[in-house]
DNA sequence: CTGCATCCGCCTCGATACTG
DNA sequence: CAGTATCGAGGCGGATGCAG
C-alpha cells in the first residue's frame, strides 16, 4: 500500500479534491444523495466502475467521514451506505455541477447508461428558487418507474420522492426525454408532439412548473438562447 | 490517440465530470478564476502537473468552450488563457468546494505548495451573504505579497483585487496562517497572539469582518463547533 | 525564453475471477 | 451479497527535445 496520491497544496479546493476529486467518487455520492444504498445497488447504477474501485472509494469516504455504514434492519444483514452530514453538504454543489453539465449532454447514445432515479436529482438541480410562485401546489413526475414531485409553499420549492397528493400537474415521460428536456435539447412542446411526454392537469400549473424549472413552456423565443454549447449542433434539429 | 474516456451516463453530473472531472482540471480553472494567465503561469502555480498534461487539459477545455485563448497585448506574443462565460459559471461551485474542503485541510506540511493568490479565493469562499452588515465599508487583506479587500454595500459583499480606499480594517498575515484561520484550525485571536496576524483599524470593523467570514472573532464558544472533522485532533490544541 | 510534443516508468483504473 | 485478488491497459508524472 503506497501513500495516497495528493495534490499537496495547502488550499481548500485541493483538499476537497483530495477527498472527492478522484474518478467515480462524485458519482458514488450522487447515488447516496438519493438515499442509503447497498454496495450492490451502487454497483448496479455505476456500470463500468469495477468492484475493487467501488470498495476502495467507499472505504476511503468512510474513513474521511463523508459516508458511513448503517444497519437498515436490526439484523446484521442488509448493511447499507449513507452520507454523513458532511457528505450531505455536497448536495448543493453536486446539484450545481449537474445543472452546469446539462449544457454538455449530447444526444442519447445507445451505449450511455440511463437511470430514471437520476431524474430526481436533475429536477432538484433545475429548481430555480427565484421563480417559485406563491401558490401552494404540487407537480408530479413519472419518469419510467420513478415517481416524485415538487411541492411549492410559502415561496419555497422542495423535491420529494413518491406520488403527490392532489397534484396540480402530472408529467409522464421516459428518462432520456426527461434529461433532454432538462438540457434544453428538447422543449416540452416538442416532446409532447412526438409522444414522449404526456402532461395532465391545469394549464396554468404546467406553465408555472416550466417557469420553476427554467423550461421554455411554449412559443417562439425557444431554443436560441441555449445554443452556447461547444460543438455547433449542425443546424436546428427541427431542420 | 484513443477515444476519450467517458462515464457514458446520460446525466448532467456525468457530463460535467466528463468535462471538468479529470485530475488537475478544476485546479487549472481555479487559477483562471483569478484572472487570465499564460501557460507558464499556470504551470508554476500547479507544481507536479507535468507539461503535457497541462497542455492537453487546456486544449480540451478550449475545445469544450470552457476556456479560450486571448491576446493580451495587441502583439501576437503574450498569449494567455481565460475562462469563457461557461467557465465563469463554475465560480460559485468551485468556491463552494473550496469552503467544503476547508474542513479537510490539515496542518501545513513542508511539502505542501502554498500560494498567496489562493487566499483571494479562500476569502471569497468564506463570505457569508446572510451575514453582511448594512454598513458600507472595506476590509483590506495583505497575504504575503497579495493585496485584496472585501467591500460591503447595500447588503451585499464583494471581494476585489488590490488595496482598499479608506479601509475600516487591515489584516496582514502569511498564506499559511490565512488558510489555517479560514479552516478553523486557528482563531484570529490565537494568530495575533503568536504574531502571525496583525490587525489594524476599528475594533467594530474587525468584529463585523469576522462575522462576515464566519470566524470566531473572540471569546469562549470557539473551536468546539468546528470539530466535526474526520480524524479526531488528538485533543484540544490549546491543551 | 515560452509553449508545447515526445518518450518512458509507474501508478491507477477496469475487467474478470474468486472467496467468506 | 459484499467484497478481495489479480492482471493487462492506459492515464499520469517527470525529464527531455524542439520550434517559434
Amino acid at each position: 500500500m503506497t501513500t495516497k496520491r495528493s495534490y499537496q497544496q495547502y488550499c481548500g479546493l485541493a483538499s476537497a479534491l483530495d477527498v472527492v476529486g478522484e474518478r467515480w467518487t462524485l458519482l458514488i455520492i450522487r447515488e447516496l444523495l438519493l438515499g442509503p444504498a447497498r454496495y450492490s445497488d451502487v454497483l448496479a447504477n455505476l456500470p463500468g466502475i469495477g468492484t475493487n474501485l467501488l470498495a476502495e472509494r467507499l472505504k476511503f469516504l468512510v474513513q474521511r467521514g463523508v459516508v458511513r455504514q448503517v444497519d437498515l434492519r436490526g439484523t446484521g444483514a442488509q448493511l447499507a451506505y449513507e452520507l454523513t452530514p458532511a457528505g450531505e453538504e455536497l448536495r448543493p454543489l453536486i446539484l450545481g455541477l449537474t445543472r452546469w453539465g446539462m449544457e454538455f449532454v449530447g444526444d442519447p447514445r445507445p451505449e450511455d447508461a440511463l437511470r430514471p432515479r437520476w431524474g430526481f436529482l436533475a429536477a432538484e438541480a433545475m429548481l430555480d428558487p427565484t421563480k417559485v410562485s406563491d401558490r401552494h401546489e404540487r407537480y408530479e413526475f413519472r419518469v419510467d418507474d420513478q415517481v416524485f414531485h415538487i411541492e411549492t409553499s410559502g415561496g419555497r420549492a422542495r423535491a420529494r420522492r413518491g406520488a403527490a397528493v392532489d397534484p396540480a400537474m402530472v408529467a409522464k415521460t421516459d428518462a432520456a426525454t426527461f434529461v433532454q428536456i432538462g438540457s434544453g435539447r428538447l422543449t416540452p412542446l416538442l416532446a409532447m408532439l412526438t409522444g414522449h411526454l404526456v402532461l395532465e392537469g391545469d394549464v396554468g400549473a404546467v406553465l408555472r412548473c416550466c417557469e420553476l424549472l427554467g423550461l421554455e413552456s411554449a412559443s417562439s423565443r425557444a431554443v436560441a438562447s441555449r445554443a452556447v454549447s461547444a460543438r455547433p449542433a449542425s443546424s436546428a434539429a427541427a431542420g
